[in-house]
DNA sequence: GTTGGTGCAAATAGTTTGCAGTAGC
DNA sequence: GCTACTGCAAACTATTTGCACCAAC
């Protein structure tokens, strides 16, 4: 656990906000000012294969941290890609997977919440470019 | 509806493996061989805002699209990206989301399958590199 | 002749890799 | 002296954009 790792994992810790690899480098930059972000994206990959980190993906969108590993569901904003944690008490009753589907082995659901952000909501309420993700699966 | 814009639908709708931007290139070029990947981009854009083609992506690898824009469920390998139909009888019962999580207004849900490909099944049971994906929520 | 669409090349964004140098055992 | 890790720069991949040209109305 090197001083730059040790960085990144509390700048993960200590934010709610699921930042981008970007977004944690000039955290951490602030910190280790001679980090680079090659660093930063070595030390997430190497955390996440520890199980300290988890990699949000975000259609068409940069990748996003958490640095919660307790299993837990996600909204995802479809304009911006910004994500917020769903605690949602009762978790939601997912049926047992078929273990086979067109021959793929099955290992598990993937399930989030898709919606606005608050940011989104209030700056483009009816007008502005509905971006990309808006059209994705 | 142009020549090439024709060509990619039919491209699309041509076969059931939800391919690739590239794939689909290759493929539109078989029959015009001086469309560029570009217009291939730019038409799949087109479809889909049209409601003729929906994108699917996939974490850290190129989007999928998927000609079928009825609604249906995907199994995702989570080892090279591969994507496909999941008809699953009796959808999944997912109760109504809550209208507002952390301040998101919440437009649904997103749920798919993961798992691994018959091709990924088979070439590394146990041993091979894992992907990115595999880490990721 | 204007409009929408094209092919090509170049730009962009996010992420990864090669490599030489460094720190700690 | 290995080993793991770093910073830097360059590479890479998927996708988008600028631009000149063209075809159809």
């Amino acid at each position: 656990m090197t001083p730059q790792r040790l960085a990144v994992l509390e700048a993960l810790r200590s934010v709610s906000c699921h930042p981008t690899a970007d977004e944690l480098f000039d955290s951490v930059r602030r910190r280790l000012p001679r980090v680079s972000l090659a660093t930063v994206y070595r030390n997430l990959e190497l955390l996440a294969r520890m199980g300290l980190a988890t990699a949000i993906s975000v259609p068409g969108m940069p990748r996003r941290f958490d640095g919660d590993t307790r299993e837990h569901l996600h909204v995802r904003c479809e304009r911006c890609g910004r994500i917020a944690d769903a605690h949602l008490r009762g978790a939601v009753p997912l049926p047992e997977p078929p273990r086979t589907v067109a021959g793929f082995g099955v290992r598990g659901w993937h399930l989030e919440l898709v919606g606005l952000c608050p940011a989104c909501r209030r700056s483009s309420a009816r007008r502005g470019p509905r971006g990309r993700a808006e059209r994705e699966r």
